[in-house]
DNA sequence: CTTACAATTATTGTATACAATAAATTTGAC
DNA sequence: GTCAAATTTATTGTATACAATAATTGTAAG
């Protein structure tokens, strides 16, 4: 499976938006990226056509092509969305899930709470994106799933700093097993309103989000 | 708004892909689409890309782009995901619906009505779309409503085949008046439920579905 | 000093040229 | 005649060259 140069540009280039290397509105340049990366400008344009399609930047005729990193209104109307989609995925999951994906789900959550009593705030972000992502699966609706991990994957950025503060972790966790009970009882609707609640952004959590935007 | 030759490419192959004018796993030849687009080469590549990106088309390095219309599993999962969008819309929008909102959505109800009245199907079908999309717009959540609108325009051809056979429309004009209500009444479960089945294809819409893609 | 116009520069968009790799065809051994 | 290796051909990926348009600077009039 041979890479072509500009998929791989892409896919740095997306790192470094997602990363906040570039803030919002800057225009990126296609001769010094090119001098960057070594390379003429044709891979670069067509690394720039993947940001475009995928809403990482703004391509303005005969002007350039701009990064578009989300505002807050985006970001919570992004973050809502989300919400909706893990619902969704959640209700699909409570009539389909298999044995196996259950015991994938408890495993998927008993890490995360190995990751909590270890303190360890890295290993919990990872495990608890598993644990969201055996959900997914779950869902057995392989088109969901991607555009799930797709939002999932775009919120990263955002969702790493809203974790980590007081308290947050415990009631995370608490509101996983929430979320297993309701799927070993395949009650479509409970799980529905448990994921939704817990990935919706309100109260405190949002107040943590917007502060942590503006530095 | 100065339009690039690359774009107008793209969108074009779009349509071509969307119309079925190029079957599943065809190869998309960059020197006849030149040709026929009277321009060279890097236009159609970067035309590519986009389709690429919005997954109408499959890259593979040093072998070229081939279109990848989806199969019958892979619509049943665009179904799916349409109608939980639809239902998370549906959900918001009865929470945040403004009243000219709730106009706009009985006029679009009306002029279905109309259209199916007069038996024109073509304008049963746009004027339904409208409808639709009134509540994607309720959804006072401009991420959702976009993801929603894609979705719809990926799912337009297939949903054109299901929609004119005997007594569908009626019924579907009926569940239209669920929905409506359910929205005034600000009952977000009942939108969501009302929604999702109106979206969902199932019984006999799926034997349908399935027919109607072997031709 | 400000404004408007002209000339210059920079940058994007497209065409062509070249390089690298995969597909096809030919050739030769068995 | 069949299979395999080698050669040719076709096609993709990248670099460069050119064209078109937007941004910038300079200049002169008021």
């Amino acid at each position: 499976m041979g890479l072509r140069r500009a998929d791989k540009i892409a896919e740095t280039l997306e790192q470094l938006v997602f990363s906040g290397e570039y803030s919002d509105g800057e225009r990126l340049d296609e001769l010094k990226l090119a001098e960057q990366f070594s390379v003429s400008r044709t891979p670069i344009r067509e690394a720039f056509q993947v940001l475009v399609a995928s809403g990482l930047a703004e391509q303005i005729p005969r002007r350039g092509v701009f990064v578009r990193q989300p505002g807050p209104v985006e970001l919570m109307e992004m973050f809502e969305t989300m919400a909706e989609l893990e619902a969704a995925c959640g209700r699909l999951a409570a009539l389909r899930m298999t044995e196996g994906g259950l015991q994938d789900l408890a495993q998927a959550n008993e890490n995360c709470q190995q990751a909590l009593n270890d303190l360890d705030y890295g290993r919990y972000y990872s495990e608890n994106e598993k644990f969201h992502q055996v959900i997914y699966r779950g869902s057995a609706n392989s088109y969901l799933e991607k555009q799930a991990l797709q939002l999932q994957n775009r919120l990263r950025p955002y969702r790493k700093m809203q974790l980590r503060f007081r308290g947050r972790l415990a009631q995370s966790m608490a509101e996983h097993l929430e979320i297993v009970s309701a799927l070993q009882a395949a009650d479509a609707e409970q799980v529905a309103r448990a994921l939704r609640s817990h990935v919706t952004v309100q109260g405190e959590k949002f107040h943590r989000l917007m502060a942590s935007l503006k530095s």
